[in-house]
DNA sequence: CGATTGACGTACG
DNA sequence: TCGTACGCCAATC
């Protein structure tokens, strides 16, 4: 499979911290283009395809909501994974969203 | 093999 | 300030 994108979508992925978010744009401007967001979110379509399992509730959108919760399988599963990390969730909506915004590009210090 | 879609985001009008 | 268009790459139809 893809030894580049994916794979490293998956592993800033994993490698956020618990209690912390990040964003679909975050991780694309720290791979290539900030414009790949949706290669992201391609990903995280085909996390279930990996091997590792892909925290893909700590991965939302720009505007730290969680998109990503209808795919999610359970909708409060996702919400209920952050609140249980520390992170604050209300009606799929993160609050405080860039207190616990994780930045790879800042975080692992490219 | 060619066209469209897809967990988004930025740029331009 | 709000709305529309474009870009990124891979997978699916």
């Amino acid at each position: 499979m893809q030894e580049n994108f994916f794979n490293q979508v998956y592993e800033v992925v994993k490698l956020i911290p618990k209690g912390k978010v990040t964003s679909y744009g975050a991780i694309a401007k720290y791979l290539s283009s900030s414009r790949a967001s949706r290669m992201v979110g391609w990903a995280m379509n085909n996390c279930h395809s990996r091997s590792e399992y892909i925290p893909a509730h700590r991965v939302v959108n720009r505007n730290g909501l969680l998109i990503g919760k209808a795919f999610f399988g359970k909708e409060n599963e996702m919400s209920l994974l952050l609140n249980d990390e520390g992170v604050e969730v209300k009606d799929d909506q993160i609050i405080n969203f860039k207190n616990h915004f994780w930045d790879p590009s800042i975080e692992l210090t490219l």
